[in-house]
DNA sequence: TGAATCCCTAGTAAATTAGTAGTAATTAAA
DNA sequence: TTTAATTACTACTAATTTACTAGGGATTCA
C-alpha cells in the first residue's frame, strides 16, 4: 500500500509546474534541480502526465512544460491515476471477471470501499489548493526570517 | 497502491475464523481448501496474526487456529496493519525525519491526508460486519437454489 | 508411541522498482 | 544555415519485493 517514488516526484513536478502557471515553459532541468531528483528519470515520469493531457510540452531551444489546464481544474486523482494507474487496490475491483470468487466475495466488498474512499479523497484535492498552501507557507518562512 | 496476496489471503482467512467464533480450533488444512490456497504459504500469514494477537493457536493433535478475540473487537485496520505493516502510503507520514522538506512539504500533506482517510475507513470495518454479510449470502444463494 | 498439528528457517523464480545511459528529433536564435 | 538547447524515445540494469515452495522440528492428544 506504499505510493511508488515515481507517483512521488510526479506530484511534485506538477506542484512546481503549478507554481509556474502563467509563466512560460519551465525547463525540465531547473524542476530537477529544484527539486533535487534525477533530470532522466523525471523526464520518464512526465512523459504519461503529456500523454494524459495534464502537461503540454514544447521542444528544442526555449522549450519546457507548462501544464495544460488551470490548476484548479487538475486533482491529485489525475495525476496518479495518469502516473500508477488504477486507484483500485485489488484488480478484482475493477475487473470483477478475473476471479470466480466476485459475485458474492465478501473481502472485495472491503477492497471495493477502500477503493471509493481513495478516489473520493483525491479527487477532492485540486491542484491549486496545493500551490496556495506551498505559497502561504513560503510567505510564513519569509517572515519567521526577518 | 495494490494490496499484497499476503493482506488479501490473510483477510480471507480471518473471515474464515470469523465464521467458525465459538466453534473448537480450525485447521489451517481446511481453510487451506475451502479458500484454496496454499497451507504452507497461509501457515507463514498466520503467524504475524498470532503474534499480533489477534488469532491464537494450538498445537498438536486436535489443534488448529481460532480468534483471539470477538469478532466485533477485531477490524480491518488490524488486520491489514498486522500483515503489512504502516499504513502510511509513504515513509515520511510516519517518520517525518527521514526527510528534511517534511516540515514545509506540501506533498506529504496529501500523503497524510490519505493514510489519514485509508485509516478511519478501515477502522471503521469490523470482522463481525464481514461475517454477517457472509452470511446473509449464503441464506440468499440457498434461498435461490431452491 | 504415533499420528496430527503447528512452528521455524531457508531458498528461489518472477515481477517490480528506481533508476542510468545514449541517441534522435525538434526548435529558436545567432 | 548553423549551433545550442531542449524534449522524445528506447534499451538496459541492479536492487528489492513478492509469492510462494520445501523440509524438518516441536508439541500435544489419544
Amino acid at each position: 500500500m506504499k505510493v511508488s517514488s515515481k507517483t512521488r516526484y510526479g506530484l511534485r513536478l506538477m506542484l512546481v509546474l503549478g507554481l509556474k502557471y502563467g509563466e512560460g515553459p519551465t525547463l525540465l532541468k531547473d524542476i530537477a534541480h529544484e527539486e533535487n531528483i534525477s533530470e532522466k528519470y523525471l523526464s520518464q515520469i512526465i512523459i504519461p502526465l503529456r500523454v494524459g493531457g495534464l502537461v503540454k510540452s514544447f521542444r528544442g531551444a526555449r522549450g519546457g512544460y507548462m501544464l495544460a489546464k488551470r490548476p484548479s481544474q487538475i486533482s491529485v486523482r489525475q495525476i496518479i491515476e495518469t502516473l500508477d494507474g488504477d486507484l483500485g487496490v485489488v484488480d478484482c475491483v475493477k475487473n470483477p471477471a478475473i476471479c470466480h470468487r466476485t459475485s458474492h466475495c465478501v473481502s472485495r466488498d472491503v477492497w471495493v470501499t477502500l477503493g471509493g474512499q481513495i478516489v473520493k479523497t483525491l479527487n477532492g484535492m485540486k491542484l491549486d489548493e496545493l500551490v496556495k498552501r506551498h505559497k502561504e507557507r513560503e510567505e510564513q518562512l519569509l517572515l519567521y526570517n526577518i
